[in-house]
DNA sequence: ACAATAATAAAACGAACGTTCAATTAATTC
DNA sequence: GAATTAATTGAACGTTCGTTTTATTATTGT
């Protein structure tokens, strides 16, 4: 047989993603076989090639869309003009919800990297250092006007991203918390671990987080 | 050709083991071959097969005794009598200093999980779970006495996991900051995470923290 | 309706995989 | 020093891998 009725190339190509995404990040890309991927989509595994000119073609491409898009959601959520803590808050809720929203896909950009050939893997850490280096640049802004206490900005910014990138292993959704709930949580954690002073009208409020939220 | 000169089965096992976490950890188990494994070792492949019978039980032998060997490090530095503000503070010096000399062991107990078979990957899971109940009872015991200002136990507990845990992906002995550096400055947040009172003679004070190291 | 193009199937490629087996040699025991 | 045991090799097994090639059919444009 040949092309099948109904065949469409745009569909296809997005059925392949996701279910990339989804047994990359259940089995792990070297145990994803492309005759399993392919069956998954429902064709055969020379069809894949049409999309995607190598296994790892395809890996890249699921991991600089992921990067992109969370470099995208934060350009978004950033806000202007504001504090210190409240620039710090959005970047905590833009990470979680993100994540949570993408659980997959984090997964696969986390622990595939090392299947990545070295240039690419290069542009990818690359795309990453420049998301961290925005919390960085927040954390170092709030020391420097008092409003934040914190020892090493570099190491403190490591801690949070992993902190908050965690709750992707244990979190899931419809059971004991909800996503407003851990964020709220993490927020607060947020603001004591970078010593916030909680004297000013600022998002860090528990208050206010919930109605921000 | 057979049996080499001054072959010694215990020695060649010793070698597979840490060339097998030396592996694993930089390319994925799936990744990993039997020849690969045993180009490394300086063996046949073949010779493998005398002391793990397949390549899943090797694996499983080096998750087992990495949980092993933090549940052994965490009974043998618990300290007895001492408040929860010092508890919490031997788990985070322990579990830190573990991480950091174990930094390929703890990649392969984390990320190769879904590896192993289903009654295996259970008997990991329940290891690693007792080990954290065992900061969620200190985070408890704090909390109720008043030591700690904590929303979620269970929730506080996986955030500093994940953020102690997560030294390892950043963290390269020799540069910027030492062993020492880094576990001080983890402590520090750690305690302002979990909201400790700073009003007693506890391990949580800055300066103790630096004695105590 | 007919040509051009897009989307797939089917079969095959060589290479690599985990594992087994028989043969062979070194070390140990008696 | 002969018998036994320990450690390893080399070759082979069947399977699966990523990928390529060729043929075939559906769709689109004219």
């Amino acid at each position: 047989m040949a092309r099948t009725t109904g065949s469409d190339g745009e569909r296809t190509e997005a059925a392949v993603r996701e279910a990339a995404v989804n047994l990359i990040a259940r089995h792990g890309y070297e145990a994803m076989s492309m005759r399993r991927l392919a069956a998954e989509v429902g064709v055969q595994a020379a069809a894949l090639y049409r999309y995607f000119p190598t296994k790892e073609d395809l890996l890249f491409t699921l991991m600089r869309e992921h990067m992109e898009g969370l470099r995208q959601a934060w350009e978004h959520a950033r806000p202007t003009d504001a504090d210190p803590a409240e620039q710090l808050a959005a970047y905590v809720r833009n990470h979680i919800a993100f994540h949570i929203e993408r659980r997959h896909a984090t997964h696969v950009s986390n622990m595939e990297l090392r299947s990545l050939s070295p240039d690419r893997l290069t542009q990818i850490l690359r795309m990453r250092t420049a998301y961290e280096k925005e919390l960085r640049s927040i954390l170092r802004e709030g020391a420097e006007a008092g409003d934040f206490s914190i020892e090493d900005t570099g190491l403190t910014a490591m801690a949070l991203i992993q902190m908050m990138t965690g709750v992707i292993v244990w979190f899931r959704p419809g059971e004991r918390l909800s996503v407003t709930e851990v964020t709220a949580t993490y927020l607060s954690m947020t603001m004591r671990l970078v010593g916030a002073r909680m004297d000013t009208d600022s998002a860090a409020r528990p208050s206010d987080v919930q109605r921000t939220l």
